[in-house]
RNA sequence: UCCUGAGUAGCUCAAUGGUAGAGCAUCCGGCUGUUAACCGGAGGGUUGUAGGUUCAAGUCCUACCUCAGGAGCCA
């Protein structure tokens, strides 16, 4: 007997094969049953007919959902069916018959469904979403690798905060502090040094106490360095890898996008250069004419946030920030040194920062003062100094959110839908 | 941490301060092409927890717990 699979079937018109999965429901009508089946590749309609034999009927009858089980029967194409093919059943071999499947065919609240994320991942939404991130994440890679950057990884376990100011994971490493990274950067700035174009992929932890659609306690990050590089070429690389993946994902999952996510994908096929780029200067101008509860001076909210994008049909480029907002490692920018060489991504439709970036300071007498003004350790921070006392250079990079960015492109509620097993505020099971 | 809202059957939700109910799920029966199938029947409850007001509390009051959305902070 021919094993086959769900999402290949096509190939097996007229043969009998033998396909294992789950049952995703059963509809009875007297003399005919159909069996839904999910093997994991895509879901098939079975039909069993009490002709076919009361002892396969009545065992089919009594399936439940999420029975798992072995079916043979005979590929053909059927308008009726879902999905174009069925399978007439000739033989059912029952592996376990499920009971009290609490994912039921009805609407559940997100909790219960969190709850039971472990189960929840079986259904086609969740299978669509997670389809998504894995091509995604393979068009960042694909993207990088493309042109030349070598992915190196950095460390998840730390001695120090990158940043110093946000909350970190604190763990015990045999008797010393250890702390869990919150990004990658400063080791990519070092990698940059050994191999002049980098970027790293890997978890980052955050332990903030966000509770927003748009946060995660732990979440994946990308981040690229380029050595002798400055802001704006960092802006028209996270241009480049914007419209490359979300230009592939849309190619590559439409069907997914429109038929089982119901995105509009109307906003995504308008993302093409050039995206717009405004100073901090110039947005804030915009939110103080749309009326915004927005001081100048500090970072946007999520509502002025959305307040920008909306103004713009792609995502838009926010530059040139105040340096007491961002990181002790920006550079300011020669201008105006009370503004520094940032830069964020805004998506549209209110998914807010998913990128954020900048050039960093290279000359070693500012990066110490900048480190002593934020009132971080020195000694941790000689490593770092030493890539501004052996051939310090220009360079600059970014970080990418990938399940904001998820987000935007399947148009989800919430990010806790984007990563397999979410991690948030009051949630670390299952 | 703060603000707002919600906790009633396994799930999703009803119920003017006066006998706790429906749909789905489960079980039984019916139906020869179903599309979250449909039709009939059955079982299923310490109304988040602890107090309080009242003749009477799912409903009103207080505290706490849990969850949701948001703020701050961030990708």
């Amino acid at each position: 007997m021919q094993a086959a699979e769900v999402g290949t079937i096509g190939r097996f018109d007229g043969r009998e094969v033998k396909l294992t999965g789950w049952v995703y429901n059963v509809r009875s009508s007297g003399k005919i049953l159909f069996i839904l089946l999910r093997d994991g590749t895509g879901t098939i309609q079975c039909i069993v007919e009490k002709t076919a034999g009361e002892e396969l009927f009545t065992s089919a009858s009594r399936l439940t959902q999420e029975s798992s089980v072995g079916i043979t029967g005979t590929v053909r194409p059927d308008a009726r069916a879902p999905g174009g093919w069925e399978l007439r059943v000739t033989g059912l071999d029952v592996i376990q018959i499920a009971e009290g499947y609490p994912i039921t065919p009805k609407e559940h609240g997100t909790d219960f469904l969190m709850d039971n994320r472990h189960l929840w991942l079986r259904s086609q939404r969740q299978h669509a979403i997670m389809t998504v991130r894995a091509g995604l994440i393979r068009f960042i890679r694909d993207f990088f690798d493309n042109r030349g950057f070598l992915c190196i990884d950095t460390p998840v376990f730390t001695p120090n905060a990158c940043e110093g100011t946000t909350t970190l994971f604190e763990t015990d490493y045999f008797g010393d502090k250890a702390y869990l990274t919150q990004s990658g950067q400063l080791y990519n700035e070092a990698n940059a040094a050994a191999f002049r174009k980098v970027y790293c992929f890997g978890p980052t932890f955050r332990a903030e106490k966000s509770k927003t659609r748009r946060h995660l306690i732990e979440f994946w990050m990308v981040e690229p360095e380029v050595a002798f590089a400055g802001l704006d070429d960092i802006i028209e690389l996270a241009e480049d890898m914007i419209v490359e993946v979300v230009g592939r994902s849309l190619e590559r999952y439409r069907p997914l996008l429109e038929g089982v996510l119901e995105r509009d994908v109307a906003m995504l096929e308008r993302v093409r250069k050039p995206f717009p780029r405004l100073s901090y200067d110039e947005a804030s101008a915009i939110l103080k004419r749309k009326g915004a509860a927005f001081e100048y001076g500090s970072d946007f909210g999520g509502t002025d946030e959305t307040l920008l994008s909306e103004e713009y049909d792609r995502p838009v480029f926010v530059h040139r920030f105040p340096s007491a907002i961002k990181a002790f490692y920006m550079q300011p920018d020669p201008a105006n040194p009370a503004l520094s060489l940032s830069v964020d991504l805004l998506a549209s439709e209110g998914y807010g920062e998913i990128i954020g970036g900048g050039e960093r300071v290279h000359d070693l007498a500012l990066l110490e003062k900048r480190i002593e003004e934020h009132g971080l350790p020195k000694k941790a921070f000689q490593w770092y100094l030493d890539l501004r006392r052996y051939g310090t250079f220009r360079h600059a990079g970014f970080g990418l959110g990938v399940e904001r960015t998820l987000s935007y492109i399947c148009g989800l509620q919430h990010v806790r839908e984007t990563i397999p097993y979410p991690r948030l505020l009051n949630r670390l099971s299952p």
